[in-house]
Order: C-alpha cells, then structure tokens, then sequence
DNA sequence: GGCGTATTCCCCACTTTTCCCCACGGGCCT
DNA sequence: AGGCCCGTGGGGAAAAGTGGGGAATACGCC
C-alpha cells in the first residue's frame, strides 16, 4: 500500500465535517474498516492514522510503557486523551472532535495534507505560520535527514 | 481490544455520581462486566480500571510483593485502602467513593481522560495545573519516551 | 429492642447532542 | 453533451447526559 499524499483545502462545517480527499480514502486498508483514528499532532495540527495502523502502534508503542514511570504517565496522557476513533460517514466526512478543532485553531477551513503514514489537518493561516517559521530550507534538510 | 482514549467534562451530582462517556464504556470488555475498580490515582486523580483488568493486576503485581518489605507493605496499604469496586447503572453512571472525591478535590465538575488501560477523573483545575507544572513539553517528550 | 434518621440504590422523565439519511450543485471524464 | 463521482449543506430520528423522587436498606440513638 502506498503512503498518504496530496494536499487539499476543504470547509469544516459548524458540525466539525470535514471531507476527506477521495484519494486519500482510496489508501485505505479494507481493515481500517473505514476508521480513523484522529489526536493532537506533533506541532500545532491534527493527526489522522488509519485505524489498523493505530491500533499497532497502541500495542507496540504505548502498550510497554510503565504505569508507574512519571514521564511515560503524562506522555500516555497527553496522546490518549486528545485521541479518538472516527469513522467516514457515506459522504466520506468525519467528524472532528471539538477539542481537537480548537487546539488547532480550525475555523471555516482546514488544510488536509497527505503525510506517508498519516494524514494531517492544519488551519491554513497556522500552516503558512509555521513553514515560514523553519529557518532550515528543503534542500538543506534533505541533506541532513536522509544523509544521518 | 483497543485502549481508553478521549476527554470529557461531565457533571458530578450531589450524589456523587458521574456519567462514563458512552465511547469508553463500549470498550469494557463482557468480563468486567459494567463494572469499575476505582481507587486513588498517581497524581492528583482517581483511576478507574475495567475489573477484570484489575483482578489481572492484583494476581500479577500486587501479589508478588513480599509481605516482609516495609515499603511494600506501605504500598499495597495505600493502593488497596482507597480501591472499591463500583458498578454502572442503568443511565451509565456509578458513583464515586467520598473519600476518593474528597481526595481530587472534586466540586460539581469532572474531567474525564482516557489512558489506553484505565480511566482518570480529575478536578478540572487540578488538571490544568498539573498540565501547567509538567516542564517538558509534548514533542520532547515523545522523543524521549519512544526512543528510550 | 424499637424507633427515627440518614444513606443508598433504582427508576423515571427531560433536555441536549449526535448520528444518519437525504438532497443539491459543480466539475471531470467519457 | 451526458453521466458519474465528489464536495457541501441541512433536517429528523435516536442516543447520550442530567436531574430529581421514592422505596428499600443500614445506622445510630433513645
């Protein structure tokens, strides 16, 4: 299966909907089942992970985490509570959850963007902000990413 | 079965009852059977773990502390002192214990938070401000927890 | 031991939100 | 030019959350 990709500017209407591209849809699983899940991103954004890569990550990742190490604790909390599964309604929509609308400041607008494993929504003036805001240019961060 | 994820700020009536959001009741397994163990929770709050969870952790680690170790014996003194067992109604409430509402300092409203493999409520204050005090941040954190 | 008080538990009714369905308009491909 | 797929918006039915009252139980006091 390919990864996400694209980019796509839709409305989120007053009930949080917002459509996700058919191309998108499309990279689906059948065992995603038509299911996101969505939480916070890192950086001011919105996460959507396909349901079953979700679901291996909470096994892999979160499941071996102590209960009883303080920095694992509030990591577990921060991620889990802003998560939440969301499935596409018949006119491929989902619907995002309000606290996540507002940590991400969406109004009226979101910017959906394909991210290889995951598929983001930003406000649009939050986007803009933040790729003015990286002081390290394509190229150069090609070099040092793919060089390590 | 996937873990318990979302927030919600729900009334706790003078009867010390609260709502359960719908979305972590339907992940209770059959064997927990609508039924909770509450108890003290790290932190500021009050945990609530599936019973049958809880029963795992009782035989799994609780009953392999050794009776002849004083710390231990603190431990499961404050751990077991403030646990009870507390069923759903029929709207999908329970109540919490006094002693456990007193403990949070809950008053009127409390914040619910999914934490993969049990439940927080917290006092929507004491909430902000243990968010305030955690110094680092949430994509440091992430770095650090998921590459150690 | 009996009575009165307090607490708990269960049931019922109301209000709000959520979810699902339907209908419309536009653009792309054929 | 027509048909099909895609994104957008609104309305109605069902579920979820909230609050209060009454019967049964437990507790303490007289």
């Amino acid at each position: 299966m390919a990864g996400f990709k694209g980019q796509a500017e839709y409305s989120v209407d007053s009930k949080g909907r917002v459509t996700i591209p058919a191309k998108m849809r499309d990279e689906l699983s059948p065992e995603a089942d038509g299911t996101f899940t969505v939480t916070r991103g890192f950086d001011q954004c919105v996460y959507l992970y396909p349901l079953d890569t979700w679901t291996e990550m909470e096994e892999n990742e979160i499941a071996n985490l102590s209960r009883y190490d303080r920095e694992a604790r509030h990591f577990v909390r921060i991620i889990m509570r802003w998560a939440e599964e969301v499935a596409l309604d018949a006119q491929g929509r989902i619907k995002l959850p309000s606290p996540l609308i507002d940590f991400a400041e969406i109004d009226g607008e979101g910017r959906i963007i394909g991210a290889f494993d995951h598929v983001e929504i930003w406000a649009p003036k939050v986007f803009d902000q933040y790729m003015n805001e990286q002081p390290v240019e394509y190229e150069t961060l090609a070099e040092r990413v793919m060089s390590g």
